[in-house]
DNA sequence: TGACGCATTTCTGTATACAGAATAGGTGTG
DNA sequence: CACACCTATTCTGTATACAGAAATGCGTCA
């Protein structure tokens, strides 16, 4: 970081249209002229198709048979299952972090970062929520790199990248839940027995841990695919999540 | 099929350039020059960066930090993980394919594909490759389907899609293992026990079988890798394999 | 002889022009 | 009044032109 990172006409269409779609400025279904979206962008048509191919392969769009895209929509199946798809990958990485034996470097930055997570949730009347969803997805990314295989790591990054499958996906309307606190005590004692059965070896239960850890996210999208409508504007792609 | 498929631009670029890598056209690292590229492809520069990026999500090639892609090239280890992980999300797709109860009609249909994979391979003598590739090919995409599930049959199908990760990927080389009609029956069996697991709701059962059929690669790749040289330029993406 | 700097050349990223296909709208006919 | 056909417009897919950046080669100076 630092960077004065030169933002390419490509990667502020990909921001920018996903921002569009995941902010639900267009119902789904919707099929998305080229001319008319690159001009409101404020770019040619050449870097947004490139952006709309990225978020074909990401499954926010679909391509349709005669030319174009539309706009994809999930159904509740859609979204859980990613979800546990996501658990699946990112345990398979820890499996293997386990089987393997972790990188003590990785392993050490991972016990700091859950100790930032301490930190910035230690006072349930203030809690840091943009500190919270940074730290949490620095954990997850480490996770995925444990295994030491670039090809998990991608992998399980791909996948996190699937619509509302990203393990901060719904941090954004956590802070609605009633029982957020305890839902944020029960993730960090998961975060820590996943690091103690990678660091004893113990591969199916860090599998296991990984598994159930995901599965905290179905909860949170159970509770708020059913809460104030409201919150469809709020949390990021629920305004494609279809009731069927 | 039988479409009339008009073939467009950048498909015929997907696939050439997909080919010429993976058949070794250019040594692992090599940049690519698009202007030069392109007019070898017989098409011009747009459709040939669309194919590239594609490329690049498929992981054949990498971009560079200063614009333009390489070649990737694997290790050993990239093979197997990729191998392995392609297990783990077929075992999953077997395991919620058992928990939810699959489709009769698919089963039906993977039940005869292993029958006419039985036919195809009954004359150790004369065994059809060409069927054998394609019906395996087919019984792993029935597999994938038979969660019932979009989000799980694609990604499957992803991942199945990475650099010699595929079910198929070295039987263009098997028929040179010496017992290959023993890996032959052995996966046959594997096959069919996934089947039995699944019908019978065994998810756990499931789940182990295709992860353990799927390691079979891994002892093909085993032998191709220390094989005969000449096999990398016969087996597609052999050739991108370093050593190391 | 080696290293640094400048100029040239090649290449990528982006914009735009063009052609063919698909779709919508209007008109004519049964 | 409904349906079909024809026309016009819009949109996508592809090619190409252009500008800025990176790399390479050469010349000069220490």
């Amino acid at each position: 970081m630092g960077d004065t990172d030169r933002i390419s006409q490509v990667e502020k269409a990909i921001i920018g249209l996903r921002g569009m779609i995941m902010s639900g400025d267009f119902i789904a279904g919707t099929r998305l002229p080229e001319t008319a979206l690159a001009e409101r962008l404020g770019t040619s048509r050449t870097p947004l198709r490139q952006a709309m191919d990225r978020l074909v392969t990401e499954g926010l769009l679909e391509r349709m048979t005669n030319g174009g895209c539309r706009v994809a929509s999930f159904n509740l199946d859609d979204i859980n299952d990613a979800i546990e798809l996501r658990g699946v990958v990112e345990g398979t990485a820890a499996r293997l972090a386990a089987e393997r034996g972790p990188d003590p470097d990785l392993m050490a930055e991972a016990e700091a970062v859950l100790g930032d997570i301490d930190i910035a949730v230690s006072d349930p009347d203030q809690i840091d929520f943009d500190a919270y969803v940074r730290l949490n997805a620095k954990f997850h990314e480490i996770l995925s790199a444990l295994a030491g295989s670039p090809v998990i790591r991608r992998e399980v990054e791909r996948i996190s990248n699937l619509p509302l499958a990203s393990p901060s996906a719904f941090v954004r309307g956590q802070e609605l839940i009633p029982d957020f606190m305890a839902s944020l005590i029960r993730a960090q004692g998961q975060h820590r027995a996943l690091l103690e059965a990678i660091s004893g070896r113990e591969g199916a239960r860090a599998e296991a841990l990984a598994r159930e850890h995901a599965r905290l996210a179905r909860l949170n999208f159970a509770f708020l695919k059913d809460a104030d409508p409201r919150l469809a504007t709020c949390v990021p792609g629920l305004a494609l999540v279809t009731s069927s």
